[in-house]
RNA sequence: GCUCGAGUGGUGGAAUUGGUAGACACGUUGGACUUAAAAUCCAAUGGACAUUAGUCCGUAUGGGUUCAAGUCCCAUCUCGAGUACCA
């Protein structure tokens, strides 16, 4: 019988669909054991081999607890709402739910040949109305929840009103908006109900609020950072304005400290523990309020800054506020208005990211209002800077000089006074931006303090005056919560006099509109306002036609819909009881599974999605919805695998026969381009990419390489455009020696029909030659060109030899390249382990008793494979599987007994070829849940051991000595060995260090 | 700049507490089987000198601790990831 895997596998997949083999019971007296991979945005390019790497793992991980006796819950979804099904659906009128569902498909066949022992019957799509059902009740649930400082946690909204209403808001010390007016009991019950509601929305846990965005005019939507270059967007260079929009938001900064805190309860990889850290960003220190001088603002006014140094308060000479900031155009004096103008003008034009780049750069602008010093009563220049971001803290700093490196180089550049308030430090080259090591001076009150005790004192005086606070900031900014995209779950939410309301949970869900376009509206509204089926009727309580609104019974729907981080927030909750209608999932449910007991996933998601769904699981835990406070007891990151993009090197050139400085003629001329493919070594030896700035040497070039092979009229041309590019080849045409044939690459891209390919010698090449590709290691991606799939691998080899291979390229969290030349070596692997069961002749195992040399081979295996399920070392037990099957070979084992044991070892790795042995030693059960055998020490107990014999360290020969033999015996039997006495050549050694077991290292 | 991670043969990597560096594979070379190929099996494979024995060098670089360092300490370099003027 030969290994045939292709049958094989497909006659166990079948096997496992069909007996539900892996089925979870959420009712079971085994112990639980929860294993997730983060699920997949199910795109159109289908699983590439980097993404089962995590799945494969978390397989092993699921089948081994199986083997264990745990009722292990291991689910697999979609996290298929998203942006580029929706870029889709715009080019080409194609539904997003069409093309997703396509692709889910393709996923799925792809999963299901790769042999994953997910429980399907979990499966969750958050983009099926029966799941984002959940979502949006999730979010009814944190508006009609308010962040009680007192209890610290999330509390439901009435017991505010209900505060209101005896007190006032006075005493609430809440989570909320900054801009809180105080009002009575009193003055709440007297309030109107919109007003009630726009007050109660500074407290929910989701709100709206306006936030400043990056609108892009001309696609309709609001832009990330890095979807923004030089100012304008990214796709089609359309330019982007900074716009205020009304948008829900997400107060997840309620839960700072608490994700803060909690990191310390999860075993979770501590670089993302620290990005975390990083990104909630506390920083202890002070509010401090300066007033901004009367006499020359019109009226007074207050400036909060937060500052962590108020031990250095005396040592303020000016403050400076970003060039956003609020107050500026109300203080700057008619004399200085022409150039802050100015100055925020060319802040303006530079994007945020540019700004936060450019660190040397110092500039700013005096607004000629002066602040009062609140200890001294000294007036302090106001100026504007663009290092002071206007997202951070208050958008305003006071300046220390000698305290912080920045305020000090603005300080130098405007030739600002810097006073000194250390003792004993020289501040004339740079600040001094240490806090331990030094004594306050020249500051009143603090005088001869340490940092601590100065900034605690200061503190207290500053309260005492009522200039400020102590205060704890963070860095972590409220979530905003709205996407004017279509393909995202809507909200629940209709509009009365414009304040918003939420639709009663008992009528969710609300279902996505269709839509004609999925554009934004020509008004620019989200592509919902193209719904002509989108208005709340508060009497039927259903979704009607927007003729039928009238503002009394019929009300309009929100327009945007929630980002692609909601629906991924409690996914791991849902899949406990996924087809639940009546709640996101049962008592019996959430209580028996609890929590993840391991979860897998890549790095990038730290400070994404992994924070929010925990801010989310704190919010469901304060609820009471969920038992844990935190969702995944053990995380691990999967490393990426890096594919070997292969690069041909192109001088694209452009002429023209007129002068480019010519304006008048300039666009009468005639134009020529030239493709020029160049080879490796001649792209090595451009003159850099300087060839621009430094024409000589690149005219030098083209009178050299260029003008003997190009048929172009070089004395009437000028050149006006050249780029320098390395462009992706295809890998798959790229042969084992780096070379691709010409003619090949040009009928696959017939943009590149007229290129021109030079070779090392600056000859023309045919198309018939070989080009070398230059090759680099880079992200695996469709858009490189260097994506390998998993299904051509599992044609050839199969998906054992596949999962096998993967484990073995190396550990699971580093990132390593793919390269499928080693993957025989696998394959050849389970051939052997396969001939070890069967040959042409049938069954091979007998009942033969186990040879002393059979059990140590296996136990030994026992032992180093459960250790690296255990560590997550997955490459080194596929090492140990090829070993242990060398050796039974050479052994020729044929005992049945070893041979079972070794079928469940080898079953979460390759189950397929396992499940086969295992059907063939005579079961008739699966091995999914056969128990994972028992390592027995006693039988690697050796007598003797081959001691390594060293001298000064370096090993010389091998001797083999018993295990039991003492040192002295020991000592005395080396020292007679003819060999030590070789090594020796007469000396007398100092030292002879034995280690019984071990090691012999003779000193001299 | 800061934080984290990594650097070992031609390649992926192993070395779990400081104790035989290079396990296991790929690749390469030679051989067996075969009309041939594939498949399979055997042998060699860090470098240099010597080709029997052996000697020297060798885990990014330079120091150090130790009987003994890939592993610990100090300094430096390179690469990767994240982050970004955080007051």
């Amino acid at each position: 019988m030969n290994y045939d895997f292709k049958e094989i596998e497909a006659k166990w997949q079948k096997y496992w669909a069909e007996n539900q083999t892996f089925k979870a019971e959420n009712n079971s007296d085994k112990e639980k054991f929860y294993v997730l991979d983060m699920f997949p945005y199910p795109s159109g390019a289908g699983l590439h081999v980097g993404h089962p790497l995590g799945y494969i793992a978390s397989d092993i991980y699921a089948r081994y607890k199986r083997h264990q006796g745990f009722n292990v819950l291991h689910p697999m979804g979609y996290d298929s709402f998203g942006l580029p099904a929706e870029q889709y659906a715009i080019q080409t009128g194609q539904h997003p739910a069409i093309t997703t569902k396509t692709n889910i498909n393709r996923y799925r066949e792809q999963l299901d040949k790769i042999g994953f022992s997910f429980d399907w019957s979990r499966e969750v799509r958050t983009s099926n109305p029966d799941y984002y059902k959940w979502t949006q009740w999730i979010f009814i649930q944190l508006f009609n929840s308010w962040y009680n400082n007192n209890t610290n946690k999330a509390e439901d909204i009435s017991t505010l009103i209900q505060i209101f209403e005896k007190e006032g808001n006075a005493t609430v010390n809440a989570v909320s908006d900054d801009d809180i007016s105080v009002f009575t009991a009193d003055e709440w019950n007297a309030f109107n109900t919109k007003k009630q509601q726009e007050i109660l929305l500074q407290y929910r846990l989701t709100y709206l609020a306006e936030t400043e965005v990056n609108w892009c005019p001309a696609l309709g939507t609001v832009l990330a950072n890095d979807e923004i270059i030089n100012g304008v967007s990214e796709r089609g260079g359309h330019p982007v304005i900074r716009k205020k929009m009304t948008q829900w938001s997400m107060r997840i900064s309620a839960y700072a400290q608490r994700l803060l805190d909690d990191l310390n309860t999860i075993d979770w990889p501590q670089p993302l523990k620290d990005s975390q850290t990083n990104w909630i960003g506390r920083s202890q220190g002070a509010s401090v309020t300066f007033n901004v001088l009367a006499s020359e603002a019109k009226q007074s006014h207050q400036i909060d800054v937060f500052t962590t140094r108020p031990d250095t308060i005396f040592g303020v000479s000016f403050m400076t506020l970003a060039p956003e900031h609020e107050l500026v155009a109300t203080i700057t004096t008619p004399e200085q208005k022409a150039e802050v103008d100015a100055y925020i003008q060319a802040t303006a034009k530079r994007s945020e990211r540019e700004r936060m780049a450019d660190v040397k750069t110092i500039s700013g602008a005096f607004t000629g209002a002066y602040a009062e010093h609140p200890f001294t009563k000294k007036p302090i220049p106001i100026w504007i800077g663009d290092y002071v971001l206007a997202g951070y803290g208050t958008g305003a700093v006071m300046a220390v000089p000698c305290g912080d490196q920045r305020d000090y180089d603005f300080a130098k550049h405007f030739n600002i006074d810097i006073p000194n308030v250390f003792e004993g430090v020289d501040i004339s080259e740079e600040a001094y931006v240490d806090k331990e090591k030094t004594i306050i001076a020249n500051s009143d009150f603090l005088n001869g303090l340490p940092y601590k005790k100065a900034m605690k004192l200061a503190i207290y005086e500053l309260e005492k005056i009522g200039h400020g606070k102590g205060k704890i900031n963070y860095r972590l900014r409220d979530a905003v919560f709205s996407r004017q995209r279509y393909w995202g779950e809507p909200f629940p939410v209709y509009y009365v006099d414009g304040m918003p309301q939420m639709i009663d949970a008992k009528h969710l869900p609300i279902t996505l509109p269709e839509v004609e376009k999925y554009l934004p509206t020509e008004t620019g509204e989200p592509p919902l306002g193209n719904a002509n089926v989108w208005a709340w009727c508060t009497k039927e309580n259903k979704v009607v036609d927007n003729s039928e609104i009238n503002n009394e019974t019929v009300f309009p729907l929100e327009l945007n819909t929630m980002p692609g981080w909601a629906g991924s927030s409690f996914y791991f909750n849902r899949y406990m009881d996924p087809n639940n209608t009546d709640a996101i999932f049962s008592d019996d449910a959430i209580n028996y599974w609890q929590d993840v007991d391991l979860y897998i996933g890549g790095s990038e998601h730290a400070t994404g999605h992994l924070l929010y769904a925990r801010f989310w699981q704190k919010f469901l835990f304060d609820k009471g919805v969920v038992p844990k406070n935190e969702f995944a007891k053990k995380l691990i990151n999967q490393g990426m695998i890096t594919g070997t993009s292969a690069f041909a090197y192109r001088l694209l050139m452009s002429w023209c026969n007129v002068d480019f400085s010519d304006h008048e003629h300039f666009h009468s001329g005639e134009y020529f381009t030239n493709e020029l493919f160049i080879s490796k070594k001649l792209w090595d030896n451009i003159p850099d990419n300087r060839v621009k700035e430094n024409e000589e040497e690149w005219n030098n070039y083209v009178e050299k390489m260029i003008k003997p092979v190009l048929d172009i009229p070089f004395n009437k041309l000028k050149l006006i455009v050249l780029e320098l590019n390395s462009i992706h080849v295809d890998i798959s045409i790229v042969n084992s020696s780096n070379e691709i044939i010409i003619g090949e690459w040009k009928d696959k891209n017939p943009i590149y029909k007229e290129a021109v390919f030079l070779d090392d010698n600056g000859n023309v090449m045919k198309n018939s030659d070989s080009y070398i590709v230059g090759r680099e290691v880079e992200k695996m991606s469709k858009s490189k060109y260097n994506v390998v799939s998993p299904d051509s691998i599992c044609e050839e080899y199969g998906a054992d030899s596949l999962r096998l291979y993967e484990m073995f390229l190396g550990p699971l969290e580093q990132s390593k390249p793919w390269n499928t030349a080693g993957i025989t070596g696998t394959h050849g692997f389970l051939k052997k382990l396969w001939r070890l069961y069967l040959d042409d002749n049938g069954a091979k195992f007998t009942d033969a008793a186990p040879t002393k040399d059979n059990l140590k081979t296996l136990h030994k295996t026992i032992k180093k494979v459960a250790e690296d399920i255990e560590n997550f070392s997955f490459n080194t037990s596929v090492s140990t599987f090829m070993i242990c099957v060398n050796e039974l070979s050479s052994q020729k084992c044929t005992s049945k007994e070893i041979l079972e044991a070794l079928a469940i070892l080898v079953s979460p790795y390759a189950p397929h070829i396992a499940e086969e042995l295992w059907q063939q030693l005579g079961h008739s059960t699966s091995i999914a849940t056969a128990p994972f055998p028992k390592f027995d020490a006693s039988h690697l107990v050796e007598s003797s051991k081959e001691y390594p014999v060293s001298f000064n360290g370096k090993m010389r020969f091998k001797l083999e000595l018993p295990l039991d033999m003492s040192k002295d015996e020991i000592e005395a039997t080396v020292m007679a060995h003819e060999k030590t006495i070789a090594q020796l050549q007469g000396r007398e050694p100092k030292k002879v260090i034995i280690v019984p077991g071990k090691i012999i290292n003779i000193v001299g």
